[in-house]
RNA sequence: CGGGGUGUAGCGUAGCCUGGUAGCGCGCCUGCUUUGGGAGCAGGAUGUCGGGAGUUCAAAUCUCUCCACCCCGACCA
């Protein structure tokens, strides 16, 4: 490809809508443009990365015996009414109506579609096991899409969705599908992780997510040096200390805390350590008022919180809640003392101490030397409410925990029968008898890809793609190419050769000066630049450098082919 | 949806407080010179100052209102 029939459209000043890093890049390097919120136009240069990493995304798909199909991105109410989840989704799924009045939805995901074409085509367990999976644009109403086509509304998905006689079949394409993902990610030069999850909305049972990792990650991710244990914080079991309570030391006593609301100020005050301190948390569900307990230093992980019993639906308590449950403001609150009709629950690191401090229930003051079965009853519950920090033991029993950030970029689920059931999608087995499918599913984003690549790989002067994602393996910067024959002829000659060997090249022959052709090949993230200038020419030479490298390397021209090869062979 | 912020040429911005000819850098066009790290000189084009309403002799500037976008939280590939 020759730049001047090509468009780049590089900027060197980013437009101020943009915050993070790579989507700051994406834009300047001209890869996405803007057209609203969440939604982005792939430019020539950025399609052919979205394209490259589809086509790699596809391959290990069809290799993991996968069959690609298409489905409709737009589709019928009544589909979603089967399984409850035209309400279920609710805002967050783009509603449409056609002339008629009929209701339709731009497709979130296409569980009820694949599993409507499973119940009409498949009847017989020998035509079982089946994957299917496709490439296409979803459309989900976040409520605050960001950082570019990281967080987009329309968005590129490799959706998947396989059918199985048993649970035995589910998770051995489940393990193959795990694999593949593995597979996919390596290939792209990403830098990874699997990591248990939370089944969130699609529901199922087991589940893992694909992290690219990343400081800008919006998740994170607790995982175990010692041994293979990963997961999503939301996920991570904060296991009980192995100490028991030790027996009380101190008397409760009130302690005047005029202005410290929050632990830290209360320990900073006393001069102790915030782990001697406990936190209360208020909540309300089912019209049940709720007291969480926290230790000072820990934070509370709402997932958790939400599948203890009776509190799936909670929400936290208003100020005035608060007020007529412990007749005290906010920042004072605390167990002790409180009526019957408030439920305690207390986190399993709180359950274990003793002589700690805590809000009085009386307008600035706070307690000290507070003692369980002392001074207040214990907790109508204990159980594992916060989020996991580092240096927890691991839950597998083998070293302690490490934090770090992700990006979402994959998730795969074990389904079961949740759609099946709900949709009638039955097969006869061996037996005559009609049994629900089992099912799995697999999601990866592709086009959040290409922007956790860019957040992964970059540095002062531009992104730096990996070599399976970048939009051309090698540029040709040809300098003086519209006034010197021997420079256009040699860079010419030089392109075909490439572009003969199956090279994915890019030829700079705009006549630019050098420093703005090196500037843009740089920022766009080309991993490898060959420089071809009339003083080198005449010693039958030109210089290559890979992106990653700050100095360029002299070759004899008749050799700088087989140098592209090998560099690309390495990469 | 709650909280914070921004809207002036393709991009980045000054001007707004204190109303009075809309300015700068980059980019773009023309010409000459230059040519190994975002060239120099000369000339040029591009603005409903986010929209609407109001105050005023006069509004980018003051008031009201609507809209769009960004950032922080709940959602997720």
């Amino acid at each position: 490809m020759r730049a001047s029939q090509f468009f780049l459209a590089t900027q060197k000043e980013a437009p101020q809508e943009a915050e993070l890093l790579s989507h700051r890049l994406m834009l300047r390097a001209g890869l996405i443009k803007r057209l609203g919120s969440g939604l982005y136009s792939w430019m020539p240069l950025g399609l052919r990365v979205l394209r490259k990493v589809e086509a790699i995304v596809r391959d290990e798909m069809n290799k993991a015996g996968a069959l690609e199909l298409l489905m409709p991105a737009v589709q019928p109410k009544e589909l979603w009414e089967e399984t409850g989840r035209w309400a279920v989704f609710g805002p967050q799924m783009l509603k449409i109506k056609d002339r008629h009045e009929r209701d339709f939805c731009f497709g979130p995901t296409h569980e009820e579609v694949i599993t409507d074409i499973a119940r009409k085509e498949i009847r017989s367990y020998k035509q079982l096991p089946l994957n299917f999976y496709q490439i296409q644009t979803k459309f989900r109403d976040e409520i605050r899409p960001r950082f570019g086509v990281m967080r987009a509304r329309e968005f590129m998905m490799k959706d998947a969705y396989s059918f199985h006689t048993s649970l035995a079949s589910l998770e051995q394409t489940y393990q193959v599908m795990y694999q593949a993902y593995s597979n996919v990610f390596n290939r792209l030069g990403l830098k990874f992780r699997a990591v248990r999850a939370d089944t969130g909305a699609i529901g199922g049972d087991g589940s893992h997510e694909f992290h690219v990792l990343a400081d800008s990650g919006e998740d994170a991710l607790a995982y175990c040096p010692d041994s293979d244990y990963a997961a999503n914080v939301e996920l991570a079991e904060a296991l009980a200390p192995s100490a028991t309570r030790a027996q009380p030391n101190e008397t409760m006593r009130e302690v005047e805390t005029p202005k410290q609301t929050t632990c830290e100020d209360v320990a900073a005050l006393l001069g102790i350590s915030l782990q001697r301190t406990v936190k209360a948390i208020a909540l309300m569900a089912g019209g049940q008022f709720y007291l969480l307990l926290l230790r000072g230093d820990h934070s509370l992980n709402e997932i958790k919180v939400a599948k203890l019993e009776g509190l799936s639906e909670f929400r936290f308590a208003s100020e005035e809640e608060v007020r007529s449950h412990l007749n005290c403001p906010p920042g004072f609150i605390g167990p002790v003392g409180v009526s019957a009709n408030v439920c305690v629950i207390a986190d399993r690191t709180v359950a274990t101490m003793s002589d700690f401090v805590c809000g009085a229930n009386k307008p600035k003051y706070h307690l000290a030397g507070v003692n369980f079965g002392r001074d207040l009853p214990e907790p109508m519950l204990v159980a594992d409410i916060r989020n996991v920090v580092t240096g927890d033991p691991s839950p597998d029993g083998k070293g302690t925990l490490e934090l770090c950030r992700g990006i979402e970029v994959g998730h795969i689920f074990q389904l079961r029968t949740k759609y099946s059931k709900a949709m009638s999608a039955t097969f006869l087995d061996e037996n005559g008898q009609t049994l629900p499918m089992e099912m799995g599913c697999y999601g990866i984003g592709v086009s959040r890809i290409v922007g956790a690549a860019i957040e992964q790989w970059n540095d002062a002067r531009g992104i730096i793609f990996p070599a399976a994602m970048a939009p051309f393996q090698v540029a040709i910067a040809a300098i003086g190419f519209e006034r010197s024959d021997t420079v256009r002829d040699a860079a010419l000659k030089l392109h075909d050769e490439l572009q003969a060997a199956g090279i994915d090249v890019l030829l700079d022959d705009r006549g630019e000066r050098p420093g703005v052709m090196f500037a843009d090949m740089e920022l766009i993230g080309i991993p490898h630049r060959i420089v071809i200038g009339e003083r080198s020419l005449n010693e039958n030479q030109v210089e290559y450098q890979a992106r990653t490298e700050s100095e360029a390397q002299v070759v004899g021209l008749n050799d700088i082919v087989t140098k592209v090869q090998q560099a690309l062979c390495v990469s």
